[in-house]
DNA sequence: TGTACATCAGTGAACGCGCGTTCACTGATGTAC
DNA sequence: TGTACATCAGTGAACGCGCGTTCACTGATGTAC
């Protein structure tokens, strides 16, 4: 059928993108350069997406599911263990995913890129289940986190309402808070600022986990 | 003098060029767009500095020396007060500075560019100065944070040493931490996702703060 | 004070490059009778 | 099975743009006698 022709030649173009985004950054993926890679004219790659940022767009969907996809994988895998060992490792696999493929991280949480439109729905949209499995990894602790101050606790709720699960505000509030601060390790992680300081990187996160998570 | 003249021409490059980091990211940033904003030909920037990467250089050590002044401006301000609430007052000022500047912050903090050698020991010296006022307002609290695991002990130990201050290793480990939580709070901010969220990053911040500095 | 010279800011043309995207067209692949 | 037609992947040329950087040169400003 043409129609899988169609999808694989898709994917190998995005492939060739990811290996651009890789050495580059997301500036550095170029419709000509990819064409140029694969063997092929650049304006050919126009059959297969509408524009240089649509293909953008569908790496940064692609990397939101993959991401999701891998902590979904270790939240469902082995139903055994304390909650905190669960959620433990529920993060580590954050940091893995980030480390493993720090360009996709960094499309996903880097600075807006230009062009593209990270309010899209679509977008949007897939960037809420990583953030849903997190949710359920804290929720499973069972224990109660302190309540919100009253200004955050409407739009905690309305942001957890919004998303089809109704969440206590409180929990929402770790929730975000925890995200932050991996966030905050994984990123400087990427941008070498622990390697500059002669840290381990690995072995801070792992003392930060254990701090929060005893 | 003719120096005089030199250095004042510089600032407005520079000043440009801040301009052009605002809108467009630090790819936007272009010579020749520079020369056209103050009225004069490409090529003459080329009396100023010896490239566009030296420029872009400049810009960050320039960021690095600016945001550790505020920093100091606010450590050094009214010595009263415990130092739990002026520890507090300088973490909101580092976000207070990022929110005013995005641009500037993003290009200290966000992705290591392409051409700019986040290695060079200019700029590593000049990173250096807000992270000694973050160890100095912890270290007033006195208190007793708990010990770093042995890995990391001896580097944040070596960390400190080389950079003239002799550090307790455990300080250090709470210093690292928490850049890396306001960091990643503010990284967030700055990248809209708490926006996209419906919640508020001053709130969130604030709120954070609370938890961490009783 | 006046003149000769050196310094140096700025110009305009040019180089070579890459970019995203359009367009008219070729040629192969699939479909329908 | 053979033939007519439609579909569509891919091409090459072109458009218009911007980029960093070099080069030889003009002309004004400063300095030295």
């Amino acid at each position: 059928m043409r129609e899988r022709f169609r999808v694989q030649v898709r994917d190998e173009v995005k492939a060739a993108a990811l290996r651009q985004l890789a050495d580059g950054g997301p500036e550095g993926v170029s419709v000509n350069a990819i064409a140029k890679q694969l063997g092929v004219s650049g304006p050919a790659l126009y059959r297969y997406f509408a524009s240089r940022d649509a293909l953008v767009g569908e790496l940064v969907i692609d990397a939101y599911r993959d991401l999701a996809g891998a902590l979904e994988a270790v939240a469902a895998d082995g139903p055994g263990g304390a909650p905190a060992e669960r959620l433990r490792a529920l993060l580590l696999a954050y940091r893995a995913w980030a480390v493993a493929q720090p360009h996709r991280y960094r499309l996903l949480f880097g600075p807006p890129l230009p062009g593209s439109d990270a309010h899209a729905p679509r977008i949007v949209d897939a960037s809420h289940h990583s953030m849903a499995t997190l949710l359920a990894g804290l929720s499973a602790l069972g224990d109660a986190p302190p309540a919100p101050p009253p200004r955050l606790a409407p739009q905690l709720e309305a942001w957890g309402r919004s998303r089809g699960l109704p969440v206590d505000p409180a929990l929402g509030l770790r929730a975000v808070a925890l995200w932050a601060t991996i966030h905050g390790l994984v990123s400087l992680e990427l941008g070498g600022n622990f390697a500059s300081m002669g840290l381990d990187a690995e072995a801070l996160f792992e003392a930060e986990l254990a701090r929060l998570l005893p």
